[in-house]
DNA sequence: ATGAAAGCGCTAACAC
DNA sequence: GTGTTAGCGCTTTCAT
C-alpha cells in the first residue's frame, strides 16, 4: 500500500479510502488508485483490515457431517447469502462427536469469525461450549438441529407435525406396528419427530407406544446390526419412520439382503432430501425439508445479528414446513 | 495479552512465547501463563498472528458444486487432514461458472489463504486466473478436475482407462450403439474419459465414433431436454456412459417417465460415488472414484507445498484408481 | 530465561 | 478532498 501511495504521490490514507470506495475521495483519485492497484496486482491484506476493523468478514459453518444431502443443500443456501454479503465461510465438521464440536467452537472465538451457523452433533448434551461463545457476543444461529431450551436463534422445520403425519400415514396404509428410528435421545429434532410420532399412535390407538422409538447409536456398522436385529427379530415392525437419510439407506440395503419386501412386509418413510428417492427400488416416501431455504434463512438471520448491532437474535425463531411425498415404499399393496 | 502480562507481572513477549509453547520459556512460567489464559478465557487473536507471521493457517477449497456425492466425500478427506495439521478451510462454490471461479481465486490472494485446492468448473477454458495465483507463490493443487497442460500439482483418477473399460463393458454386454454423455468440451477429466471411450469403440470396431460423444451443457433443465431428445430420437443409443452423477440421475428419471427400460433397451454406467447405486431401480453400475482418498491425497500434497518451503509442487502427479462395479443397469438380459 | 521495542498492513480520528 | 499519525494484537530480533 505504501508503494502504491508513493507511486501515485498520495498518502496511504487516500489509497485506503479509495480502495474501499469511500465518499470522501474524489472520483478521479479513486479511479487512479483502482487502476494502479489493478496494474500492480494489489489487493488489501484481509487480515490487516480484520485486525484494525475488528471484524473478519467470515462466518463459521459447523456441520455434523457433509455426506448427507440435507447438509449439502444447506451449504448451498448459506454460501449463496454469504457470497452476496461479501462474507467468507469456514467449514467445520464435528462428525457427530461432542468433543470435536467443543474444540471447533473454541476456534471460533477471538474474532476469528463474526458469527456461527451450527447444526449440533447427535452426541451433544451440554451447551456450555455454545453459551461460552454467546457470552463473547458472537451471533449464533442454529439450523435444523438446535439445542433445546437455549435463548439462541434457530431455523427449523415442523418436526413434531411431520412425525405425527408420518405415523398417521403409515397407519392409514395398514401398519399395525410402526416404529420410529432415531439417532439420538438428546437431539431436539429427533425427539420432536418422535413425540409427534407417538402422539399419533396414541391418538389412533395403534402400535406399541412403549417400544415405538428405537435409537440407533454409534458407528454406521453398529447401526446396521441394530437395525438388522430389529427387522428380523420377533415383534418386528411393519412400518419404519427413519429420522435421517442414512438410516433409510441402511434399511433398504438390509431389505435387499434379507429379502424383506418393501412395502409388502415393511413400509418406509424417511426424513430426507434425497434426490434419488423417486428412482429407488421401490421409490421412497420422503418428508422433504426445504434444505436450501433453511440454510438461506439461517444465514440471513445471522447477518441481521452481525450487521445490526444491538439487534437481539436470541429469540428469533423461524419454522419452515417440510412436505411428505408419498411414494411406493409406504403404499398399501 | 497486555492484561494477561500485567496480571502475571511478565512481559507480553513472555506471554506470547509461552502461549506457543516456545522452548525459551521455563516450564513453570508456561504453566502459569496457560492457566491464567484459561482462567481469563483468553486465546490468541488469529488475525494479528497471521498479519505478523505472514501465514493464515487457512486453505481455500474451491468446488464446482456441493450437491454431488463425490465432492461431499472429498470435503471429508480434505477436512480430515486440514484439521490434523491445525489448518482452517474456507469453502467456495463456483456453481460451474467461470466468472465465479475467477472472482473466488482473486479473493484467495493477499495472504488470505496459504494454499488452494481446486476442482475447476466445466466452463473454465482459460487458466489466467489460476496462473496469477501461482505467480504469487500460493501453492495450488487440482483434485479430480484439473486444467490440462499446466505445471500445477494434481490428484486425479485413471480417467482414460475407466472410459475405455466402461465402453468395453457395454459392448461386451451387447450394446451396439453406446454413447458417452459429457458435460464439457474443455474439462480434461471429461475429455480423457471420452477419449478412452472412443478408443475402445475403435478397437472393437463398434458403435458410431463420430457421434459417440454427446455434450450436455447449460442448466439442469437444458440437460433434461437434451437427454430426452437423445434417448427418444432416431439412432438412439442402447448404452450410456454418464460422466457425472447428475446425468445418470436424469437418465433414470427420464427412463421412468418415458418407459424406456433399463437395462433391456438402454444400459447405463456412471462415474459416481453414489451410495444409493445398489438400491436404485435397477441397481446402477458405477465407476467409483476413491473420493475421500483423492481429497486426502490432494490436501497432503498441498501441505507439503505449504510447509516445506522451496519444495516444488508443480510437477507432482498422483493417480488413484477407480473401480467399475457391475450392477443390473448394464447387464445383458 | 525474560524483556524492550519495532513493525506486520491497514483504518480512523483528526488536522488541514 | 487529502494527509498525518496512532495503534489494532501479535511476533521477533536483540538486549540483558
Amino acid at each position: 500500500m505504501k508503494e502504491l501511495a508513493k507511486e501515485l504521490n498520495v498518502s496511504v490514507a487516500t489509497v485506503s479510502k479509495a480502495m474501499r470506495d469511500s465518499h470522501e475521495i474524489s472520483e478521479q483519485t479513486k479511479k487512479k488508485v483502482l487502476e494502479a492497484a489493478a496494474r500492480l496486482n494489489y489487493t488489501l491484506n484481509p487480515y490487516a483490515s480484520s485486525l484494525r476493523k475488528r471484524q473478519s468478514k467470515t462466518i463459521a459453518l459447523v456441520l455434523p457431517e457433509v455426506a448427507d444431502n440435507f447438509f449439502s443443500l444447506a451449504i448451498n443456501g448459506i454460501q449463496s447469502v454469504a457470497e452476496r454479503k461479501g462474507y467468507h465461510v469456514l467449514i467445520y465438521l464435528s462428525h457427530e462427536k461432542f468433543l470435536n464440536e467443543v474444540s471447533i467452537l473454541s476456534e471460533c472465538s477471538s474474532g476469528r469469525v463474526d458469527g456461527v451457523l451450527i447444526s449440533i452433533s447427535s452426541e451433544t448434551t451440554s451447551a456450555e461450549h455454545i453459551l461460552k461463545l454467546q457470552r463473547e457476543n458472537i451471533p449464533i444461529v442454529f439450523f435444523d438441529r438446535e439445542f433445546e431450551g437455549l435463548r439462541i436463534a434457530r431455523v427449523v422445520t415442523n418436526d413434531f407435525e411431520c412425525g405425527y403425519n408420518a405415523a398417521i400415514h403409515l397407519i392409514n396404509n395398514g401398519c399395525t406396528n410402526p416404529v420410529f428410528l432415531s439417532i439420538s435421545t438428546s437431539l431436539g429434532i429427533c425427539n420432536k419427530r418422535a413425540e409427534g410420532f407417538k402422539a399419533a399412535l396414541l391418538e389412533m390407538k395403534a402400535g406399541d407406544i412403549e417400544n415405538a422409538v428405537v435409537v440407533c447409536k454409534g458407528t454406521s456398522g453398529d447401526e446396521y446390526s441394530q437395525i438388522k436385529k430389529l427387522l428380523t427379530g420377533k415383534n418386528r415392525p411393519d412400518g419404519i419412520v427413519a429420522s435421517v437419510e442414512r438410516l433409510a439407506m441402511t434399511v433398504y440395503l438390509m431389505s435387499h439382503e434379507t429379502g424383506i419386501s418393501i412395502p409388502n412386509q415393511l413400509k418406509v418413510v424417511v426424513f430426507s432430501t434425497l434426490e434419488t428417492a423417486p428412482i429407488l427400488n421401490p421409490p421412497l416416501t420422503t418428508i422433504t425439508q426445504p434444505a436450501f431455504e433453511i440454510g438461506k434463512a439461517a444465514a440471513e438471520l445471522l447477518f441481521k445479528g452481525i450487521e445490526k448491532k444491538g439487534y437481539n437474535l436470541a429469540d428469533e425463531y423461524v419454522e419452515l414446513p417440510s412436505v411428505l411425498t408419498e411414494r411406493m415404499s409406504s403404499r398399501n399393496s
